[in-house]
DNA sequence: CCCGGAATCTATCCAGTGACTAGATTCCGG
DNA sequence: CCGGAATCTAGTCACTGGATAGATTCCGGG
């Protein structure tokens, strides 16, 4: 019994488990008995390591938000064009839906943790970083107005696509969002 | 006692109950218990008019798909501008906040629910039936394409607004969202 | 090597919730 | 006014989140 009183990496382990089962079944679903059953610990092994169920999400949604802002960038510079910062938007919140579904709903974690907090700008700097070519695009347009549309755009066809609002893409959602997105940043 | 073991319309108070408790603190907070306690009535007198939790849920977005089909096709009729279905879009979002954060939540309710089918099958249809316009404003543009960008773009910034990310526009929301719709629909 | 504090996990307990069931009360049409 | 239907109550069970006390293991200084 002595081999794994320690189970060497709970926190990571419930962490994993907590974005798999979000990403299957929503958020509503997750328990942190659940996920101490999944680790094979003790039910209240999880308080440990997150204090209770919103401390649990708040981790989540801080990794969230570093995953997604490594995203941005990346595409940022491997194609140095804003639409497809857009698409890399979408594309984060199909595949790594376990943290979309966290990151954008503030009552289930603690907002003010400073640890998301930083994670969240950090991304929110990358996202209004690529402005200046947008409003370009549409002169005379107010830079704030127009990142806020760019970021409405690509977020809400993300929600939408992810409660199932858009069956007719489904196939293809990221050259659907491309498409979408086209509209608004008319640059390629 | 026995001038109220009926409650007169407790379907009623508890839908309303719900929706309020819901726009207050989130769809996570409410509890058939609770709002039965709300009611005055015994734990279980609710799940006799919803069955279960996912039932009463299921009513409540059904209802706000009503309640926003009626409220799209209004402004269209009253303005004859999309840009005006949109903006009344993001305005339901904002005023109806309860049944909004329900609306778009299916792993809440039944989304097979027939009721609730036919309420958004409707609510789609008025969303959609303004499109010609908008795919004149960008000639060539495929209508489905430019019909899910605009639902995007409104639904995204009612989701951002809602929870907190866009900050520098809490004062007047309404006439930033008709500043970030300008951007997609350009006729007026 | 070992000792003691710190880190990690277990075992219990409590309150609140959703769901189910049997039964009590009231309403309403014939 | 009577009997079935509609509505509500009361009791129960399993599950969850949270809190606490204590057990086990790890690790660095002597």
């Amino acid at each position: 019994m002595s081999r794994s009183y320690h189970h060497g990496d709970l926190r990571r382990a419930v962490l994993r488990a907590a974005v798999e089962v979000i990403a299957e079944t929503g958020p509503g679903s997750v328990s942190l008995r659940g996920l101490a059953r999944r680790a094979g610990v003790s039910h209240a092994a999880p308080a440990y390591h997150f204090g209770d169920k919103a401390g649990l999400l708040t981790a989540v949604a801080a990794e969230g938000f570093g995953l997604l802002g490594a995203e941005l960038s990346a595409a940022r510079e491997r194609t140095g064009s804003f639409l497809e910062v857009g698409v890399a938007y979408v594309r984060f919140a199909l595949t790594h839906r376990g943290y979309f579904e966290v990151m954008f709903r503030p009552d289930l974690y603690r907002a003010d943790d400073p640890e998301l907090s930083a994670a969240r700008a950090a991304t929110a700097e990358v996202l209004y970083s690529g402005l200046a070519s947008l409003s370009d695009a549409r002169a005379g347009a107010d830079p704030r107005v127009a990142g806020v549309a760019a970021w409405s755009l690509v977020h809400g066809f993300s929600t939408l696509w992810l409660n199932g609002n858009l069956p007719r893409f489904e196939d293809d959602a990221e050259e659907a969002a491309r498409c979408v997105a086209r509209l608004l940043f008319q640059d390629g």
